[in-house]
DNA sequence: TACCAAGTTGTAATGATTACAAACAAACTA
DNA sequence: TAGTTTGTTTGTAATCATTACAACTTGGTA
């Protein structure tokens, strides 16, 4: 539930955030930050830019979403899905898919001598219901 | 030799452009628009960065260069290796290498039913140089 | 219930990148 | 080699996502 998992990373428990956070988890869009402004101007119509950027940040600090970005988009995307996962983003229609593949180079912790602490990986195509 | 690759490509061979290419692909920073900038101001203290930023963009398109982006960061760098290669981005010292590592992945046309053009991918750690 | 640290709000600033229009130059043609 | 065309360069102004900041408000503890 989510005010427990607000709870479990020390963070206070608002309208906006519970809200904020279930949009993210709950739809599979990988929302912008406009479009959680968007969702929730429905719901809050008072709510700032500001509060959801101040959300996705703390959300994304202690680990309940994860940040996204694609070469050629300006716009960073947030995923309710924390564990490792890689991305496919349609060059076509735009829609993000996680992908559950896991890499060989996932577990690795060093690579060329380097200490690995992320990977990051995504790709990019058609997506399939674009193909039809 | 550069003036020949731009020919290969049919852009034309302007100053602005051999020197930004040359300095892209001779440095292996993976330089900034800002970066070349500040260098193409040493030999041609009138460029604009407009010209860094239409530069890049063809030499992009033509795939002379290649783009990178980070998470966290809000610029893009160019790349002047252009075959299939991942990056490591130093958290520390912000240093970018070359990883030549083979992906299984790589060569894959299709994952779950949608066609793959691109894969892009890097890591992030402690590099060995911030590691002594 | 009162208090205070933390959260929210609105406005203004930032900074990379792009749009645009005028001036200019590369390279082809005669 | 000069003229022409088309693509390139330049500078300024605009864009757009994101952040800074300061005043106001609220959650949750004592």
């Amino acid at each position: 539930m989510i005010t427990n998992k607000l709870k479990k990373v020390s963070l206070k428990s608002t309208f906006q955030r519970e809200n904020i956070l279930e949009y993210i988890i709950s739809r599979k869009e990988h929302p912008t930050a406009d479009m959680i402004y968007q969702y929730m101007l429905t719901i809050s119509p008072c709510i700032s830019k500001t509060t959801v950027y101040n959300t996705v940040k703390s959300l994304n600090k202690t680990n309940l979403i994860k940040s996204i970005k694609f070469l050629g988009k300006d716009e960073i995307r947030y995923d309710g899905t924390v564990d490792a996962h890689h991305h496919f983003l349609c060059e076509k229609c735009g829609r993000i898919y996680d992908i559950e593949i896991q890499c060989q180079h996932f577990k690795k912790e060093n690579i060329d001598g380097h200490k690995i602490n992320n990977v990051y990986a995504y790709f990019t195509g058609i997506c399939k219901e674009c193909k039809k």
